[in-house]
DNA sequence: GTGGTCTAGACCACT
DNA sequence: GTGGTCTAGACCACG
C-alpha cells in the first residue's frame, strides 16, 4: 500500500483521511482486520504512537473498533465511513472556497481557475 | 474594514493574505500609510505582536516598508503585490487539488463538485 | 450455561468472577470436573489460552486443581470460594464508592442514586 | 488543587472525570482559562502529553476549546458539562450494577450491601 | 504477537 | 510562555 504522506501537514489527519477513504471505498471491508499498529507504522514510515492516535480518532468517529490483544477491525456500518469521507471533502472544499472568496474571488472565477488548473 | 478571521487558522498568515489582497487590489495604494499596529490589532481583535509579525513578513516579501517613529507604508512596486497574491492563490489551489486527488477524485470530479458547491 | 461476557472488559477476570460464583454457589460442587478448556472456550466464545489462564488463576486462589491428562476439578474447601467471591464483591464496591466520592457524591447521595437505579 | 489520582487506573480518564466535575460544578466557569498543560502536569504529577490528551478528549466532548499560544478555555455551554458528568456517573453505576447482578446479587441485595458499606 | 498507556524529550507555530 | 505534533522507548494486559 502506498501512503504518500505530505511532510508539510500533520500525519494524523492524513492517515485518518486515507483510511476513511479506504474503508468507504470497500478496500477495507466491514469486519476486516486492519494492519497492526506497528506494521502500519513501519509501512507508512511513522511512529506507532501516531498510528495509535489515528486509530483512536477513527474509533471516535465510529469507523473502527479494537479488540485487545487481537487488532483493529472495521465497523459494521459502511454508511458511517461514507459520511466521514463526505464530511472531510466538504470541509476541505468549504475551506478552499472560503479562503478564495476572502481573497476576492467570485464563485465563477474560482470555477474558471479550477478548470484551467494543470499542476 | 471587515476582517472575518477564521478562528481555526493561524492569525498571522490570514492577515498576510488579506493585506496582500488589499494592496494588490489598490485598496491600499503605493506610498499610503497603513493603520498603526495597535489600531489594526484592535480592529481585527488580535494581539499587537501578531500584527507586528505580519507586517515584518509583508516587509520581507517587499510589499511594505517601515519608517521609524512614523509607521508602515505601501511599497512602490504594485507588481510584487500581485505576484504575492497569485502565489498564495496557486498554493491554495495546489493544496486543495492535491488533497482531493489523494482522496480519489479526478480533476473532472473536482470541477463538477466545485460547480455544485452552494455553501 | 450463559456467559454474558462484557466485551469492553478483559475476559480473564470476568471468567474468574463467574466461575468463582458458580463454585461458591454450588453450581460446581467439590470434586466435580469442570468442562474442558477447549469446550469452555467454545461455549464462551473466547480463546482457549484465556480459559487456560483463568483456570491457572483459580488454581492459585485454591479454588480448583488440575489432574494431568484428565482435567480441572473443584477443590474440596467450599469456604475458599466464598471468601474469593466476598473479596471480589468488596473490591468492586470499594472502587465504585471511591470513584463516586471523588466525583463529589456523599454516601447518602450514592444510596439514593442506587435506590432509584432502573436500568 | 488536590488530584488524588488512583495509580491503579489510567490517568487520562481520571483527569477527564475530575475536570468534568470541576466544570459542571462551576469551579471552572465558562470562558475561564484552565491551568496550562505544563502547569497542570506538574500539579498532578503526570506527563504533559497525558494532560494534552485529556484536554483533547474534553474538547471532543465539547467542554473546552484551545487557543493556540494562549491556553485552554471552558466552553460556553454549561449543560454539556453536566451531561458529561451525568453520563460518567451513569456508566459507572451501570457497570457496578451489571457486575454485581452477574455475580448473583439482586437489586435489593445490592442496596442493602451499599447501605452497610463503611470503608 | 496485539493494543493501551505513559514518560521523556524534541521541534514547531503562535501570542 | 502557550498549545500541537511527533519520535523513541518503555511497561502492562491480553490472546
Amino acid at each position: 500500500m502506498k501512503w504518500n504522506l505530505d511532510k508539510k501537514r500533520p500525519v494524523c489527519p492524513q492517515l485518518c483521511e486515507i483510511l476513511s477513504v479506504k474503508i468507504a471505498s470497500g478496500y477495507f471491508k466491514p469486519g476486516e482486520r486492519l494492519p497492526s499498529v506497528r506494521e502500519l507504522a513501519v509501512q507508512a514510515g511513522v511512529n506507532p504512537n501516531t498510528v495509535q492516535k489515528t486509530f483512536e480518532q477513527l474509533d471516535a468517529k465510529g469507523l473502527i473498533f479494537s479488540v485487545r490483544g487481537s487488532g483493529w477491525y472495521v465497523n459494521d456500518n459502511p454508511q458511517e465511513a461514507k459520511d466521514a469521507v463526505k464530511s472531510i471533502v466538504e470541509s476541505k472544499t468549504a475551506e478552499y472556497f472560503g479562503e478564495m472568496k476572502k481573497m476576492g474571488f467570485t464563485k465563477e472565477e474560482i470555477i474558471e481557475y479550477v478548470k484551467e488548473w494543470n499542476k
